[in-house]
DNA sequence: AACATTAACAACCGCAAGTGG
DNA sequence: CCCACTTGCGGTTGTTAATGT
């Protein structure tokens, strides 16, 4: 059995022998870091200055230690980390004779000999965690490992990718079912997590500035009007640029909604006071009425469309989100999108979709009550709100059942409208900046849709309505409570859901 | 029992950011 | 500013244990 790769270099060869004859004998029970590792300590202590002195009392230096690290080893390893502290490692190989190299040794603490690790396996809170995470961030594994005390980023990759093939072989979904959208979607373009493999990291983006997705997608308002005749729509495309690495994300709209969607060329940008048609897209908050696109930056080709969060088209977050992505090929439509200015124009193919600045109004109070409203002759009408975080229904059901989805309104209230019809006030609550919200009116109504301030959102004449949306808190690792229930139809004049409407935008009829 | 496959784990490597002289 | 060094991260590979055939 070999257990040491042996170093190629011809002066090395005896020192190389020398440590694969020890190694041998040290192996001999298995890796094992356990309780026991004080029985064998004496021994190996032997075994080790021997193997050093045996390979280099000739002087110079002696090459570095490969391989499993033994109980003595870590014993000199960890007795030295807590005389001394962590950090200066190539100071710990020096000074703990140890002939691991510094980086080596501040693996192996932070891997294995922290005090604070947890062993074992991962239970199922973390399980749910590391996949809440994977949503999130994709391979940030350290970024993960922060959020799980005692776990190391070495256990959540290790975990993960062991996840990862299992499911790919069995054919099984990333994420869990929960995820995944309530629509059908065979479509698979998106990318896997192992699409993302080989890719730069994040912080070896180019650090141009790339003007647009985040002012874009970040802080605006999506008002979409989609005509797709009666048929249901699922209020949800979402597409997100993650807040720590910059990274594009979408979901991908299913198949069947896409041809509703783009088959018929009704779109619309709200305005301030008036609709426009689709083409008349808005770049960094600002609409254009010509056509053509107005942007005060530039839109970089080289902005990042990886899918490290969202590689499994299945998942519907149940929002509406800020662009309208066609099916095919997300990622190579939002590079599209991205790299051609073009794509934003008149001609474009509906992928920005509709936006509306939400800031633009908000920030300004003269702005704010303006009504938006769409001569609507029939469809569904979506109003989504996002901000930096992506959607997560950890409690949301494909099975049909009547569990709904998490909401993130934390106030939702009806009125009388002059016209006799009800309307609904959704209130966002300024403690929720990150919010993410869609609500679908009813298919052939005309949707109207007013900011009473910066946290409230009338939608006049919606008698019925069927919300979506959640909070993931990045810091706190926690999601925020809503305090209705989404993933239903509401009638908002008896304030109640809609019997049989759970979980399903299928408008039932009142 | 022997072999093959898979899962889990450990460790290394390359790269890049950070830091201090 | 440059350079060397340290540190951290993520990808990859290798090894062993467990399981299946």
């Amino acid at each position: 059995m070999t257990v040491v790769k042996v170093e190629p270099e011809p002066a090395l060869e005896l020192a190389s022998v020398a440590v694969a004859e020890a190694r041998a004998e040290e192996l001999s029970p298995p890796l094992s870091y356990g309780e026991d590792e004080e029985e064998e300590d004496d021994d190996e202590e032997e075994d080790d200055e021997e193997t050093d002195s045996e390979g280099y009392g000739g002087g110079g230096a002696p090459p570095l230690k490969k391989g499993p690290w033994t109980p003595q080893e870590d014993k000199r390893l960890k007795d030295y980390v807590e005389a001394h502290g962590e950090g200066n490692w190539n100071q710990v190989q020096r000074n703990a004779g140890l002939n691991r190299c510094g980086k080596s040794c501040r693996l192996r603490w932070a891997n294995h000999l922290r005090p604070d690790l947890k062993k074992g396996p991962f239970d199922a809170e973390e399980v749910d965690k590391i996949i809440k995470f994977h949503i999130m961030w994709g391979n940030k594994w350290a970024k993960m490992a922060s959020h799980l005390p005692g776990r190391t980023d070495n256990e959540i990759k290790n975990y993960w990718n062991t996840r990862l093939k299992r499911h790919q072989r069995a054919g099984l979904p990333i994420y869990p079912e929960y995820l995944l959208s309530r629509v059908p979607d065979q479509d698979m373009n998106c990318h896997t997590p192992d699409e993302s493999r080989g890719k730069k990291r994040s912080n070896e983006l180019p650090q141009e500035k790339v003007v647009g997705m985040d002012d874009l997608v970040g802080d605006f308002m999506v008002f979409q009007h989609l005509d797709y005749g009666k048929d249901p729509v699922v209020p949800a495309n979402p597409l997100k640029r993650h807040a720590s690495t910059g990274d594009l994300s979408c979901v991908q709209i299913p198949a069947n909604i896409e041809k509703t969607f783009y088959s018929n060329d009704l779109n619309y940008v709200l305005t301030k006071s008036q609709s426009m048609p689709l083409g008349s897209a808005i770049a960094n908050g600002y609409p254009t009425f010509d056509g053509n696109l107005s942007t005060s930056g530039t839109i970089h080709g080289s902005m990042k469309t990886e899918l490290p969060s969202f590689q499994c088209s299945k998942y519907d977050f149940s929002n509406g989100w800020l662009l309208q992505c066609p099916s095919a090929s997300i990622e190579q439509q939002i590079d599209t999108f991205i790299q051609s200015p073009e794509s934003m124009s008149s001609h474009n193919n509906g992928m920005l979709g509709t936006i509306i600045n939400k800031g633009d109004v908000l920030d300004d109070p003269t702005k704010s009550g303006r009504v938006f409203e769409m001569p609507v002759p029939l469809g569904c009408n979506i109003i989504s709100q996002s901000n930096d975080y992506p959607m997560w229904h950890p409690s949301s059901s494909v099975n049909g059942d009547c569990e709904p989805d998490a909401c993130l309104f934390t106030e939702i209230q009806d009125s009388n409208s002059p016209s006799g019809g009800s309307d609904a006030i959704f209130t966002l609550g300024k403690s929720y900046p990150d919010a993410i919200f869609s609500v679908a009116g009813m298919p052939g109504t005309s949707l109207e849709a007013s900011f009473l301030n910066d946290d409230s959102l009338l939608l006049k004449d919606q008698s019925y309505f069927y919300p979506s949306g959640s909070f993931f808190d990045e810091d706190s690792c926690e999601e925020r409570k809503p305090l209705i229930d989404a993933g239903q139809w509401f009638d908002s004049s008896a304030w109640k859901s809609v019997p049989g409407a759970c979980n399903t935008p299928d408008f039932p009829g009142p």
